[in-house]
DNA sequence: CTTCCGCTATGAGAATGCGCATAAAACCCC
DNA sequence: GGGGTTTTATGCGCATTCTCATAGCGGAAG
C-alpha cells in the first residue's frame, strides 16, 4: 500500500509519514503542488493525503487535474480550521474525506484505513488457505487465531496476497515496501521472507522461491 | 458489460437483474446450476453473481468447474446467513467477493462495480492444451496444478508460447534468454529443451524438433 | 543398402552464485 | 536505556546452470 502525502508543513508531514509508516504503509512526501502532480504521474498510489494550502500549485488544482485524468485514487484532504469554503469545494471535486487541522494521528490512521479498504474492492477479507487477511484492520489470522506481524511483514504479505499465485520479483517487493529515497537491499527482502515464512508455516502457507526471479505465494489448491 | 445471475429464488433474481439492468449492465438469468453451466460455456460474461444454494448443480460445483476451465471471470457469491462454511469454501475456490442474504441492492451494485472494474486489469492467460501460462505472474499450470519451473525453463516456455505453432531458431532462443553481454551455447539450449520437455510431457505438450532450424511448440488440436 | 557426417538427445559432473540462516549492528519508540 | 524491529554482514549449502562426453538419429552420398 503506497500513499502520497502532499503537505508543505514538514513537521506535520513528518508526523503523518511516521505514523503511517509505522502502520506498514510505504509513504512518499511531496512538499508542494507541482511535486505532488509529478509524483502522481510517475507512480501509482493507493491513496493521496492532500493539504489544500499547498504552494506552487494549490491542493484544489492538484485534485482537479487528478480527477480530470479520471483517476479514482481515494483522496483525503487536510484543511485549516477556517477553510470551510475550500473544504466544500474539495469534496465537490471528488475528494473522499477530509480532516481539519490540527488532528489526531490516530484518527487520521483510522480514516486512511477506511479509504484504502474501499480501494481494495470492498472485499471483506483476503483468504488463502487457512490464512485470512483483513485489509481494513490490516490484521492477519490463521485458523481464526490472530497472528502477530511487524509492519514490514504486513507490507510483504499484502503484496504477496495481492499477487497470489504469481511470481513477484524482489525489485517489485522493494518498490512496494519503500517509498523512493529509501531503498532496501535484496538481502533485506530475503530476511523478511524468512521471518514471514516462519510465521506462516504453521498455517501451511507456502512462499515458493524461484531462483533468480523472485517469490510466489502459493495459491491453495482449488480442490 | 454482461453479467450472469445464477439464483433460484426468482424474486431475488428479479430484483437484482432490474437493479443491475438499471445501472447499465446487460443481465442474463440462470435459475439452476446446469443452466448456469450451460450459459457460461455458451457466452462470455464479465461477471458471475452466484448463489451457492442452487438446485441441480450446486453453486460450489459451478464455481469449481469454472475455475477448472481456467476461467478468470470475477465471481461474487451470494450466501445464506448461516452458510459460513460454504462461503469460506467458495472463496477458497476462487470467488472474488461474497454477500450475505439479505442484502441491500445498493451495496450489491457497489461491489459489482468494484469487481467489473478490477476485471479490466486482469491479464488473460495463454492456454495451450492442458497448459496455462500467466504472462504477468510468469506461472505455469497443467490442468490447474502449478508446475515447478526454473528461471531458464520459464524463459524458454515464454518465447515458445509466444510463437506457438511456429518455428523458433536457437539463435532467437539465445537472444531471448540472455541479456546483452552474456551468451550461451547452442548445446545449452538443447539441454533446456530437454528438461522442459520432461516437465511438460505429463500434460501432453510437445516440443517438436526441426533438424537444423530450431524448435516448435505444437499447437493443440482443434484450433 | 551401407556408410558417413553432422545435428540432437541425454546423462553426469563441475562451477557458479543465489538464497538461507544466523548473528550482530543500527534504529526507533516507549 | 531497554524492548522491539529493521537492516547490514557473512559464510555455507545447494539448486541451477552450463560444459562435456557419449550415444542416438537422420539425411545424403556413394
Amino acid at each position: 500500500m503506497r500513499i502520497l502525502i502532499a503537505e508543505d508543513d514538514d513537521i506535520i508531514a513528518d508526523g503523518v509519514s511516521r505514523s503511517l509508516g509505522q502502520a506498514g504503509y510505504s509513504v512518499d512526501w511531496a512538499a508542494h503542488g507541482e511535486a505532488a502532480e509529478e509524483a502522481l504521474l510517475a507512480h501509482s498510489y493507493d491513496l493521496l493525503v492532500l493539504d489544500l494550502g499547498l504552494p506552487r500549485l494549490s491542493g484544489l488544482e492538484v485534485l482537479k487535474r487528478l480527477r480530470a485524468r479520471h483517476s479514482t485514487i481515494p483522496v483525503l484532504i487536510l484543511t485549516a480550521l477556517d477553510g470551510t469554503h475550500d473544504r466544500v469545494r474539495g469534496l465537490d471535486l471528488g475528494a473522499d474525506d477530509y480532516m481539519v487541522k490540527p488532528f489526531e494521528l490516530a484518527e487520521l490512521e483510522a480514516r486512511v484505513r477506511a479509504l484504502t479498504r474501499r480501494a481494495t474492492g470492498n472485499s471483506p477479507a483476503i483468504v488463502c488457505g487457512s490464512l485470512s487477511f483483513d485489509p481494513v484492520g490490516r490484521v492477519t489470522q490463521i485458523d481464526g487465531v490472530p497472528l502477530d506481524l511487524s509492519a514490514r511483514e504486513i507490507g510483504l504479505l499484502e503484496i504477496l496476497l495481492a499477487r497470489m499465485g504469481r511470481l513477484v520479483s524482489k525489485d517489485q517487493l522493494v518498490d512496494h515496501l519503500c517509498g523512493w529515497g529509501e531503498e532496501v537491499s535484496h538481502n533485506a527482502i530475503e530476511v523478511y521472507v524468512h521471518r514471514l515464512r516462519k510465521k506462516l508455516e504453521s498455517g501451511g502457507i507456502k512462499i515458493a522461491t524461484v531462483r533468480g526471479l523472485g517469490y510466489c505465494l502459493e495459491r491453495p489448491q482449488g480442490e
